[in-house]
Parts: C-alpha cells; structure tokens; sequence
DNA sequence: TAGAAATACTCAGTGCCCTGACTAATCGGG
DNA sequence: CCCGATTAGTCAGGGCACTGAGTATTTCTA
C-alpha cells in the first residue's frame, strides 16, 4: 500500500554496491586480507610510520574499527606498532616484509577485480562513476562537523 | 612507492557512501531503527505474509544476516512470525499495527533524508547515480551464481 | 513408497562499523 | 609549576554481513 521503492533510495543502492564488491573481492582478490585491511596497508606503503588515528583517517574508519583492524594485521605479522617515544599517546605503524609482500601481490589482483567490477560501463561512465559517489560521500562527510567558525560547510567557490 | 589511489577502487567508494549514509540515516532518520530494519518493514508493506527468505531476496540480505534483523524486529514488537501450517520449513512475517506506524513514519523521514544525501546532484545526475550503481551492482550479482543452463549470463538484448 | 536431493532455517565463527565511556599522556594558560 | 582541556588509544555493547555446518521438513525419483 505506502511500500516504497527501495532502488530510489541510495542508502539501499550503497549496501547492495558494497555486498556485490564483497563478493567480487572474495572470489578475486582474497579470502584472508579484506579490503579495509588492504587500504591499511596501502595507506602505510605511501606512508610508513604514520600513527594508528592518521592511518584510520586515510582510509576512512573510526578509531575503535581501526584498532581492531591493526590488531588483525598484527596478528598476521604483516604491520609492526610501536609506542611514539616522541609522544607516548601515539602508536607508530609500520609494514613487515610480509605486510609489503601482501600489498604488493594483491595490488596486481585488485587492479584486475576493479575491471571487472567496472566492466559493464564505459570509460566516461567509470569517471561518471567515481566523481557522483565523491561528490555525495563528501557533502555528508561535510555535515559531520558542526563547520568551524568562519569556514564555509561544504567547498566554496575558488 | 607502489602504493594506489583508493579514489579509484570501486569498493573503497562503496564503502565511503555508505559510511556517509550511515550518518545522515542516525542523525535525520532513527537511532532505533537501522536502515536495512527499514527495508524489511517495508518489503512486508508491500507483501504482507512473505516468507523469511523471500524477504531476504527482495531487500538483499543473505539467509543468516535477515535472520538476525527479523529476530531484532520480533522483539521491539514490530512484526510477528509464524510457522507455515503448509509448510513446515517456512516462517511467515507480517507487521504488527506498530510495524505499520513505524514504517509510516520512517517513509517520511527517509524521504526527506534522501533529498538532502543527493542534494549535491541535479536531477540528471541523480537519474545518473541510480543507474550506475544499479547496473554495476546486478552485473556482479550476475556473476554469483554459475549461470543456469540456457540462461545468459547478465541481461539479454531485448 | 522409501531413500536421496532440495529447501528453510538455525548456529557458530569472523570481520566491519559505530557510539559512549574510560585511561593515559600531552599541552596550555594562569 | 600545576590543573584543566585536548588527544590517542582501549573496551564494552549493538548491529550488519558472510561462510560453513547442522537440523528439520518437504519434494522428487528410482
């Protein structure tokens, strides 16, 4: 009667978007290192040393997610932590020859999953693609923060 | 080095919305009720009596996950499930008169939450945005199951 | 019609994701 | 110099999502 059509709501496409990349990244890439595990590592491969909050910001999970992602990827041997000496509030993180090994073979098959994820659109459509998803996930991420004083909420105009 | 760019990987992406979703649904929405909670009420709006795996299927969740959501909803009181007397493997769900006030209410909300999520987008793009995720997401979907025999793989021309 | 196959659901285990409360360390202003 | 605010990380708790194994029921078939 007042049912709603769920594929104009893009909180329902979101979910659905993620399970089929899930599923893509089980069967193609890996069955042990998940993909928040592998942003991780990347994250560390362009910056090695970063601190556990720094890291969590590059790929986008909050600070308790990105405990218990570090405390896996530890487990695995694959990152090393070490308290700041500098700053005895931070952990410093740091990739194992495993931790670049794994990044680096799964760099290749992820490549190869994305063009499959991504085959049935165009070119153009793949930019489409990416820049329409940014452009929403940046505007909410701007709601977040109740906009520092003086600081415009979203981009302003250059 | 060799590390990547994430603002390419599809699933990265994917995650990112959702997260952004995830926000603005807590905030604009319910802190009570989550967003696939939602999808279920409302596929039993629309088809009163469905068995639990078929709702499963209409609103994405797999046999284990929709388990968990109906059984969060039976305790708040929101629906009511019962045996098939037809047959015995099946569990029917139906929404309680609250179910029904809660999905009215919420249809409101997550109208008016959805206009401001994609309020970075004309309406173009918007049309945009809905199709290419649509059409990446049942592409992988497609690749799921082993293709039955004489079926094409993903959609056939008409 | 009896046994095999299929189907619906449950359960255990793993991992992601968030909030709110807490601890420990650092930093800043009086 | 010290006390209050800020910051990094941990912990408990709730919810989503998947796989693999197990149970009960139905259905198909030899």
């Amino acid at each position: 009667m007042a049912a709603v059509d769920l594929s104009t709501h893009p909180g329902h496409l979101a979910r659905r978007l993620q399970q089929a990349h899930y599923l893509l990244w089980n069967t193609m890439v890996s069955e042990e290192i998940t993909s928040p595990q592998f942003a991780v590592l990347n994250a560390l491969v362009a910056e090695p040393g970063l601190d556990q909050r720094t890291v969590g910001e590059r790929v986008g999970l909050d600070r308790s997610t990105i405990a218990e992602v570090i405390s896996r990827l530890g487990r695995r041997g694959l990152l090393d932590k070490v308290r700041d000496p500098q700053d005895g509030r931070r952990s410093l993180l740091r990739l194992t020859d495993d931790g670049g090994r794994v990044h680096r073979k799964l760099t290749v098959r992820t490549a190869r999953m994305n063009q499959v994820f991504l085959a049935p659109l165009s070119g153009d459509e793949q930019a489409l693609f990416f820049s329409l998803i940014q452009r929403v996930s940046d505007a909410a991420e701007g709601l977040r923060n109740p906009v520092a004083p003086g600081e415009p909420a979203v981009s302003r105009a250059p």
